[in-house]
DNA sequence: AAAACAAAACTGGTATGACCACTTGACCAC
DNA sequence: GTGGTCAAGTGGTCATACCAGTTTTGTTTT
């Protein structure tokens, strides 16, 4: 039988999701004041350190803005909100919100290439070693999840190889984001597991620090499951 | 006279600060141990409420691994934390980290295009009219702040046109990001200003719904910019 | 001597009540 | 209208105690 390890969530915990839904929810608009801490305490049945502890962490994903003697502020996270938001977004409620699944598969097509050009530029015959054993693994692998979970490791040497900060956090933000509906995803994808000749292109073009290649066999690696999922979630938002 | 508001930074805050420096510049290692709530209240002379809120919002971060009943551990942050730290990478102790600016500029490269192309789809006529607006104000501007300024702004309706969450909260991040930084660069840049032309021709190719030149138009308006700024960023680099 | 168990000594999580610092708005004097 | 005062409400901090979970230690058992 396949348990799962029992999760004893904090209150501190129970709090900052009830109002980071609120808030992503609408139920609390921009610019409409939260009630006082204590207040807030008094409600939820809980002390007011715990509240302040949801209250910061809140605070510091720009949900809201606190403000010494003042009531604390909902704010539009739209305008105010950074990436680490986006793995709370893409799943709500348990649901998947189709549209932010549309807008990470385009980003996704966005970024990789560029990632990969980087990595052509910068990763050398090491980084394409270190593909290449990720590709031989892939080819003995018949399992679809397993099947996803190489080919992040795959993307995450790429990521490595291009030295960019920018794209790293960029990298672990997405990868946050839909790691949670990987196994959800992979039976979706499970006609992708076994194609691995695009990254043994993507990866000759990296040895041969071929940018404008790697860059074009990317997209060639992408585009597959771009459009399954594309196809897919666009079906889901006009079922409901 | 030019006042500037007064700032109290909070004790929570300054530990905050504190704790996330130590952790990015490498003085806490990954895999080690933080020390306890209690330990860390007495060496930094405050009570404990006061550090719980700031490893809390530190682990909000994901800096941090904090396990109810054992030890709080330092993590990879080239691993865990997202896109939001940026802003506190980019700028450190002061000083702004070349090797981090470097990548901020490629990736603004990489993504600005893409939400050009995407807002050609999708904004239309409407989103042009928009653009004009600003695109008439940066024409009667000299100054080389409120030029950049309005250059944000400009990028800031082409992502409300993009319609992607993802492209929206990546643009929030690196404007947080780079932000703070803007009256410095805009001096370096001060030879862009009134070079209106290829915003007018990105606007041309969104009203048109043209994509392809969208996007081709896009990189033209970035260039120049990456240019200047990735040439001062190898000199800083090299200074040093 | 090795393994199993139990107790103690950590760790973080929560509660309480008090006080300080700050903002807001009402009221008052000029 | 302007400026000042004051009271009420807000967030910020403190101190202490206790609960809950983990890790270590020491003992007991095999």
């Amino acid at each position: 039988m396949a348990l799962r390890p029992v999760t004893r969530r904090s209150a501190s915990d129970q709090v900052f999701d009830q109002l980071l839904d609120e808030v992503v929810d609408g139920e609390l608009t921009a610019g409409e004041p939260l009630p006082s801490e204590r207040r807030l305490a008094e409600v939820l049945g809980i002390s007011r350190p715990v509240v302040r502890e949801a209250l910061q962490r809140i605070a510091q994903t720009g949900l809201v803005e606190v403000r010494h003697g003042g009531a604390t502020l909902v704010r539009d996270f739209r305008r105010a909100a950074g990436l680490d938001l986006l793995p709370r977004l893409l799943v709500r409620g348990g649901q998947l919100d189709t549209a932010i699944g549309r807008s990470v598969i385009e980003a996704r097509a966005e970024v990789g290439p560029g990632i990969a050009a980087l990595a052509a530029e910068r990763g050398g015959p090491a980084l394409a070693a270190s593909l290449d054993a990720v590709t031989a693994t892939m080819a003995e692998t018949t399992d679809a999840l397993d099947w996803q979970v190489l080919a992040l490791d795959y993307w995450d040497l790429l990521v490595d190889g291009a030295d960019s900060m920018v794209f790293r956090l960029m990298f672990n933000s997405l990868r946050a984001a839909y790691e949670p509906a990987l196994p959800a995803l992979a039976s979706l994808l499970a006609g992708e597991v076994g194609q691995v000749e695009p990254y043994r292109l993507l990866t000759a073009a990296v040895r041969a620090g071929d940018a404008p290649t790697a860059r074009a066999a990317a997209a060639r690696v992408l585009t597959p499951t771009a459009d399954t999922l594309l196809g897919a979630f666009a079906a889901l938002g006009e079922g409901r």
